[in-house]
DNA sequence: TTATTAAATAGTAACAATTACTACTATAAT
DNA sequence: ATTATAGTAGTAATTGTTACTATTTAATAA
């Protein structure tokens, strides 16, 4: 089997990730990281960034802009999406672990997780008439 | 201002959505709708979906596979998406009209919509053990 | 330590989904 | 019919992402 050995890329790849609140695409947490190793690949980040997902150490959000972002919150809680200025951040609500449970009455499979996407105005855009 | 021109491969595209119950991507309308109109371009099928969905005939999917998906039902409800084989289907659950506002109380900006996506194992899937 | 093995990387090429461009065609209003 | 303009087909370009390859690096054992 294939044995998972210490890169301080990806060391770096999560921390970064860890480190911010939004929820950057590959490209955006690739610009940041350049600024420790200025030679690290894209390749590199989009390679750790699915392996981590495939880890569960993070988690993936396609809200629907075109590129994939990335949280390192895997615990479960929901999205806001601005569809004017596509900032992508946390909605601090409760879980809604039954909704599962509601979905599985009315599905004709196996029903195991669900996401949200709330979207919107965020308060900035509001204010500045975006 | 922009006046819409009638056109036979517009209405050909949102016929042939309408009469699926899947939730197709564009290539694979692209593909059904080349049975009856050969020579149509993917580009118009592109466009023409896009279009659709700023007039609110039509909506997008992005359930993370990579494609969208497009489903001719606008009314408020949810879908499946199985994560063996791909399928996006209706999941016939009462929309819950309810958490925009649940969500409002905890959201910095203006909320004003949601999506939702289910996610597991498809019936014919656990049939056979995919 | 050094040698060995396999995973990880940088850099680049390839790919898939989507959009943009352009010359031509079709619709609708005069 | 004429004219103005939206729409189309076909193709090129763009974007986000993955695959490939030669080289480097981390873990393990001699």
């Amino acid at each position: 089997m294939k044995t998972l050995k210490y890169s301080r890329q990806r060391e770096s790849i999560k921390a970064c990730l860890m480190a911010r609140n939004d929820h950057p695409t590959a490209d955006a947490l690739y610009t940041s990281i350049r600024e420790e190793y200025p030679n690290i690949s894209l390749g590199t980040v989009y390679r750790n960034l699915n392996l981590l997902v495939e880890l569960g150490e993070i988690q993936k959000l396609t809200c629907g802009d075109g590129a994939d972002h990335f949280d390192a919150d895997t615990s479960p809680h929901y999205h806001f999406v601005c569809k004017k200025c596509g900032q992508v951040c946390d909605l601090p609500l409760a879980p809604m672990d039954d909704i599962n449970h509601m979905a599985q009455k009315h599905a004709e499979g196996l029903v195991d997780s669900h996401k949200i996407y709330f979207y919107g105005t965020c308060k900035n855009c509001l204010e500045n008439n975006c």
